[in-house]
DNA sequence: CAAAATTAATCAATCGATTGAATAGTTGTG
DNA sequence: CACAACTATTCAATCGATTGATTAATTTTG
C-alpha cells in the first residue's frame, strides 16, 4: 500500500482486462481506471497499449523455457523426462489459463506480428525440447516408433484444449477450472490422463 | 457476375476480415471497401456487425451436427464409428482452417455472450455423440476403461492443434497448411496418427 | 532546485450506426 | 396497357462516441 508502484498495477489491470476483453476490446482508458492511474502513465511508462502487452507476454514467457531444459538434461529415463516435462507444461498452462487463452488468440491474428513471433518462438522453443526426448527414446528402442510432430500436437493440444475449453465441456458436469480447488483435481486428472496415454501408447509391443 | 448480390459478397469478405484479424479488428468499413458494397448495406441486411458474425457462424455450424449423428447410428462398430467421427471432424476442421481460430477465439473471450452459446453448444453436441460412442465400447469391453472426457480432450485437441499452431511448428519444416496439397498431406497424417493412437490406446489389454 | 512522476485537457483518427434521399423492381388498379 | 402505389435496394453524408496518443502544466521526490 505504501509504494504505490503504478508500473505494476498498470501490468496487473491489463493483463486481467487482455485476458478477458482480448486486446482489441480492452482500451487504454479502462487499463488506466482499473489501475488507479492516469492514462498518460501507461505511454510513460510503456510507450503505448502494445508495449503493455509485450511487457506481459515477456515476463510470462521468460523462464519457460529454461525450466523444460533443465529437466530434459536430468538423469532420468526417456518416459520419466517425458512425463515430468508434461506434468510442468500442464501445472505451467493450467495455472494460468486466462493467459494461455490470450497467447492462443494472438497466435491465430495476423496482426501484431512481433506479439506472434514472441509467443511463436517461444511455443517452438517448448517444441523442440519435447521432441528431442521423444526422438531420443524411439533411437533407443525404448519407444515405439510413431509419428513424433503429431503426438506432440496430442500432448500440447491435450493441455490446450483442457485450459481452453469452456468449464462444463470438457471435465464433467460440476468441475469449474475458475474454482480453485477444482482446478486442482482438473490438472491431476489432466496429467494422470496423459501419462497413462503416453506409456500405453509409446511402450514398444512385447507380442509379435 | 449478372447478380452482384451484395449480401453474400458481404458475407464473404466479412468472413475473411474475421479469420485474419479478428472481430474487433475488423471495421464495417473494410467490410464494407473490401465487399464493394456501401458501408449502410452492412446494417441494412444484417442489421449490425455483430449480425454479420451470427450469420457466418450459423451458416458453417449448420449440419455439423447431423453429420456426426448419422455416423453414430450406423451399423459399424464402435472403433469404426469413432474412427469415422474422427475422420469427419478432422476433415471438417482442417479444410477450413481460419474459420476455426475465429470459433476458437471467440470461446475464449467473455464478450458477445449470443456468439459464445453458440460456439459452445455446437462443440458440447459434438462432444456428447464422441462421448457416447466411447461409453458404448467400454461398456460392451471393447475399449479399455479410459477417462472419456480428458480423451474426447485429447481428440479434440490434436485436431484443434494441427488446425491453428503455425506451420513449421507442429508439421515438418515443409508442410504448409495454407497450402492446398500439404494441408492434404497434413489431414492424412492427422487422422492415420489419431486412428493408430486410439487403437493402441483403447484396444483391451490381451496379457496380465 | 532539478528530475521524475502524475495530472487534466485535448488531439486527430476511427469506430459502428443512422439519416434522408435516390434508384430499381414489383404489384395493384382501372 | 398505362399509370400510380408500394417495396426493396443502394447511396453519400454525417452522427455521436470512443479510440490511442500527446500536450503542457502541476506535483512529488531526492
Amino acid at each position: 500500500m505504501e509504494k504505490a508502484d503504478k508500473k505494476a498495477s498498470i501490468l496487473d489491470a491489463a493483463e486481467r482486462l487482455f485476458t478477458e476483453l482480448g486486446y482489441e476490446g480492452t482500451s487504454t482508458r479502462q487499463i488506466a481506471k482499473d489501475s488507479g492511474a492516469n492514462m498518460s502513465m501507461i505511454n510513460y511508462y510503456f510507450g503505448s497499449k502494445e508495449g503493455v502487452f509485450m511487457e506481459i507476454m515477456s515476463k510470462r514467457i521468460f523462464g519457460f523455457n529454461e525450466q523444460l531444459l533443465s529437466i530434459s538434461q536430468d538423469k532420468l529415463s526417456h518416459m520419466e523426462k517425458l512425463l515430468k516435462v508434461i506434468e510442468n507444461y500442464a501445472n505451467r498452462i493450467l495455472c494460468n489459463p486466462g493467459l494461455h487463452k490470450m497467447m492462443h488468440r494472438e497466435l491465430t491474428l495476423s496482426q501484431r506480428p512481433e506479439m506472434f513471433l514472441k509467443v511463436k518462438n517461444s511455443m517452438a522453443n517448448n517444441l523442440v525440447v519435447i521432441e528431442q526426448i521423444i526422438d531420443d527414446g524411439i533411437t533407443e528402442g525404448s519407444f515405439r516408433s510413431v509419428d513424433v510432430r503429431m503426438l506432440i500436437a496430442t500432448v500440447m493440444g491435450t493441455i490446450s484444449n483442457v485450459a481452453i475449453s469452456p468449464a462444463k465441456i470438457t471435465y464433467g458436469t460440476t468441475l469449474d477450472i475458475n474454482n480453485e480447488d477444482d482446478k486442482a483435481v482438473i490438472t491431476d486428472r489432466l496429467i494422470a490422463h496423459l501419462k497413462d496415454l503416453l506409456t500405453v501408447y509409446l511402450t514398444p509391443n512385447n507380442d509379435k
